[in-house]
This record gives structure tokens, C-alpha cells and sequence, in this order.
DNA sequence: CAAATTTAGTTTATGCATAAAAGGTTTCTG
DNA sequence: CAGAAACCTTTTATGCATAAACTAAATTTG
């Protein structure tokens, strides 16, 4: 292994410890303060941003999950009142999923949360050093996308 | 939110982003091209390290993993003889995980194209921009580890 | 327009992940 | 040393993730 691959494998193990921990953090967090999951407030936050709606397909999309994926993701929510499926006019093969009253107001305390958990478990990172790096981040994805077809933006960009 | 905060958060969606991609991108190359998965490459990158082979529960312990998680992992691996099962002299309750020869042979060639898709999938970042991103993420772990309890060590690192 | 194809969504089978309960063993302790 | 406590692993129940099969509806096309 070339010294190069060496600094890139060495980087690459930081990364996924760094982004696991976090995660890993934030999804405990989720489950005790308020009684959810990652790829539920996913689902939500995805909606939340489409207030008329998306279709099965086009959430599945957006989140990069399967399709029979985000089928029990919604079939749960759904049972909890915090989003609901509509039917598509001029389309029944299709459904709109969107969220209801209660679930768009579930989902502002939670993102709420979200932001503050994440901005304080990266107390340690400077806002100098955050933008350096997300920077960097940015040119590496960007560059891997044109190269590697590393599949493309969206997610859960802001 | 803060100035400060918004950075945080836009450093995270990006860590995240790229993290999800290239592990996503390692998921399907060891699917595709050696017949596996991660947590599989894990379970045998940690037996390697650990040639005597390790009891369950220090393994679980290493990949920060449950133990029933391992039980599983540990049976599949088993029924295609890359792992096996030793008893512990002296405590009939645990039992040695361990590579078998051909376990580590196979682990020998998965470890190998492992590190070289790192460093092709990794080429936009430049050896010195790695070592500078490295150093930072090692210091917020470590940061992170004292305040926040994140959780220590061990994993992968090499 | 009828048959073939494509599209949208769910269902099924398998694997990974957890928490909690259950099964034996070992160790502690009165 | 006998009962309690702690320990090691597996089992069970639930949720997320995929691929592949399936159902139903829309679209294409001969």
C-alpha cells in the first residue's frame, strides 16, 4: 500500500467512526426523548419539506431506500396518525403520502432537536474548521458524483 | 439557530452524505465481487487481528455491536466454514470465535480489495488534504470522547 | 382497441440491528 | 456449601434494508 492509500484508508476509518458515533448518538436520543427512529424522522423531514405531498415512489427516491422500504415506514406512521395516504387523482396505481396536522407539528419539535443535538455534539469543531471541511467535503462529493457515479444530491440537503 | 450552528449542522449533512455514499458503494462491491457484507468483512477483519479468536462477547464488544447481533453473524460464517466455534477450557458458559484457515485466506483477498477501493473511491481527496481531515476528526473524537461520552476506540483503527 | 409492456405499490424472503427474556455456568457470600 | 448474584450466550420480538416476486393500473403499439 502506497503512503497516499495509507493517509486515505486512515481517513476513511475516522470518518466512519466520527459519522457512527454521531449517528449512533442521535438515533438514542430519537428513541428516548421522543419515541422515533432516524429513518422515521427521515420520512417526516422529507415531507415536511413537500407540504402537498410525495408519492411512494418519489419518497423512496428522495431518501434513496427501496420502495418496499418506505412501504412499512409509512404503513407505522401512518397507524400513529402523523401522516396519511392520499389518493392520486387521474392515477390509482399511485398514492400521495403527506403529513397530517399532528405530524407536521411532531416533526417541527423534532427537527428542532435535531439541530441543537447535532450543533451540540460538534461543539468541538470550530465554525472555521466546519467550513473548511464541509468545503472540502463538498469538492470531494462533487467530484465523485462526475467520476464514481456516487449517486446524486437532494437527501436531506438544507 | 446560530450562525455557528447552521455550520455545524451543514458539516454534518455533508459528513453524512459522503460517509453514506462510499460505505453504500463498499456494501455493493463486497456483495458483488466477493459474495458478502460489512458486518460480515467486519466480524472476520476483527478475528483477524485477533488470531486466537475472541469470545463473543469481546467481539460484540469490539464492533460496538449487541451480542445477539454477533450470535447470527457468527452462525451464517459458521455454516460456510470461514469461522468456527472453540470451547473455552475452564468456563463451559462462552465460546471462542476464530477464522478457520480458509477464513483467513478469503479475508486476506477481501482486506485487500477493501483497501484499494478506498483509495480509488477516495482519489479527489489529496494525501494531504487526508492527513489535515484525519487530524481533525481525531481531535474532535477525542474531544468528544472526554465531554460527550461517544463511545472509545478499538472499531477498526489500524 | 386488444395484447404487450411499463409503471406504482405491496408482499415475501433474507440479513442486520436492538432490547429484553431465557438458558446454563460460574462466582460470590453468608 | 447452599442460595444469590453475576456472567455468557442464545432466543424472541420488532424495525429497518434490500432484491425479487406479485398485483393492479396505465400506457404503448401492432
Amino acid at each position: 500500500m502506497t503512503s497516499a492509500a495509507k493517509d486515505r484508508v486512515r481517513l476513511w476509518l475516522r470518518l466512519l467512526k466520527v459519522v457512527r458515533g454521531v449517528e449512533q448518538e442521535l438515533r438514542d436520543k430519537l428513541r428516548r426523548e421522543h419515541n422515533t427512529t432516524l429513518p422515521r424522522f427521515d420520512v417526516m423531514s422529507a415531507l415536511s419539506r413537500h407540504p402537498d405531498g410525495l408519492k411512494m415512489s418519489q419518497l423512496s427516491g428522495v431518501l434513496r431506500v427501496s420502495n418496499g422500504n418506505v412501504t412499512g415506514i409509512a404503513d407505522r406512521l401512518s397507524e400513529e396518525g402523523l401522516v396519511e395516504r392520499v389518493a392520486v387523482p387521474g392515477d390509482r396505481r399511485a398514492t400521495m403520502l403527506r403529513l397530517t396536522d399532528a405530524g407536521q407539528a411532531e416533526f417541527e419539535t423534532q427537527a428542532r432537536a435535531h439541530e441543537r443535538w447535532i450543533d451540540e455534539m460538534l461543539q468541538g469543531v470550530s465554525p472555521d474548521d466546519a467550513r473548511a471541511m464541509a468545503e472540502r467535503l463538498q469538492a470531494f462529493a462533487a467530484a465523485a458524483e462526475a467520476e464514481n457515479h456516487i449517486r446524486k444530491e437532494d437527501a436531506d440537503a438544507q
